[in-house]
DNA sequence: CCCGTTATGTTATAAAGTAACAATTGTTAT
DNA sequence: ATAACAATTGTTACTTTATAACATAACGGG
């Protein structure tokens, strides 16, 4: 029952985290950057950027891919959220306060994604990277699979 | 100077390699699949399907991007080629006998890529799966950062 | 050789991402 | 306050990446 601080899974959470983050370092988190970074926690699955699109439109605000894109390279510079190469979306960031290379469970049925954070992955993957004096910028972990829920669905279908 | 025959890095013998390894399987590597994996590695640095396209249309061969794409998921299928999600190219696998995910070193400045085969990664996170009751299909694990030679190069311009 | 299967050709279109410039808003210095 | 500058957002157009759908051709076992 650890109130983790560290470790955000509720959007109002998250959003207040994201504020007070910004305010720290003197970066700006705009009312669309703040409503993008909303969408994308509201949502139970990672969102592609024309998916975020959409949600802004329905909100009765103008916009095209370029607005998406912009908040989008904010959060992601400001490490308030990752994306998944794999599927070309984006997922709101668990540990938005030590910067980090993302690593993924990724549902492929569902799209549901489990954020992991394993040190000893990364130290691995630093380690190799200067052995061969190759320097790290940043990491990516992506891990395709199936969930508990949809293995336990297809077996039902199965029968 | 090791002959070791699990890992390749000369197109030739990785085309030779594919070609008996597909016999094996009773899969076909036709002459159009067997030309988009030499395409790949005689390329330096990963290709984008379009390029793999445009060198299948300088060959004098008609083609559009299915004809790449399909001929791409055979040779992905088969683990003889790899997808660097974050880049949208395709690299040859050195090691095509055991399926495996990638992990890759990827130098953001030149785009080449240093394929790794480190198993203790691979097995951290099956085991960061399992206590999750997830269900492993794939990983993929890509590395960006810059390569020793652009390193220099940059320090080079530096002065 | 016939027939089902697998592979390739072809056209069209969807989906993802960016370039370039205009308009607006925020910030700073006077 | 307000001019001047910087940062953000709006807008149009376009590029790159990928797939759907259907036609044609090649292959492989009876």
């Amino acid at each position: 029952m650890s109130a983790d601080s560290s470790l955000t899974f509720d959007p109002r959470q998250a959003l207040e985290h994201a504020a007070s983050l910004c305010e720290r370092r003197g970066t700006r988190l705009t009312e669309l950057r703040k409503r993008v970074l909303e969408i994308i926690w509201n949502s139970p699955t990672p969102l592609g950027a024309y998916a975020i699109l959409d949600v802004l439109r329905d909100d009765g605000r103008q916009g095209a891919p370029p607005t998406v894109y912009r908040a989008l390279d904010f959060l992601l510079e400001q490490g308030l959220i990752h994306r998944l190469a794999s599927l070309n979306v984006f997922t709101g960031c668990r540990r938005p306060d030590s910067f980090h290379g993302g690593q993924f469970l990724i549902c492929r049925d569902c799209g549901q994604v489990d954020e992991l954070t394993n040190p000893t992955v990364e130290e691995l993957l630093r380690a190799e990277a200067a052995c061969r004096r190759f320097e790290v910028l940043s990491q990516m972990v992506e891990v395709l699979g199936r969930c508990p829920d949809c293995q336990r669905g297809a077996k039902a279908r199965d029968r």
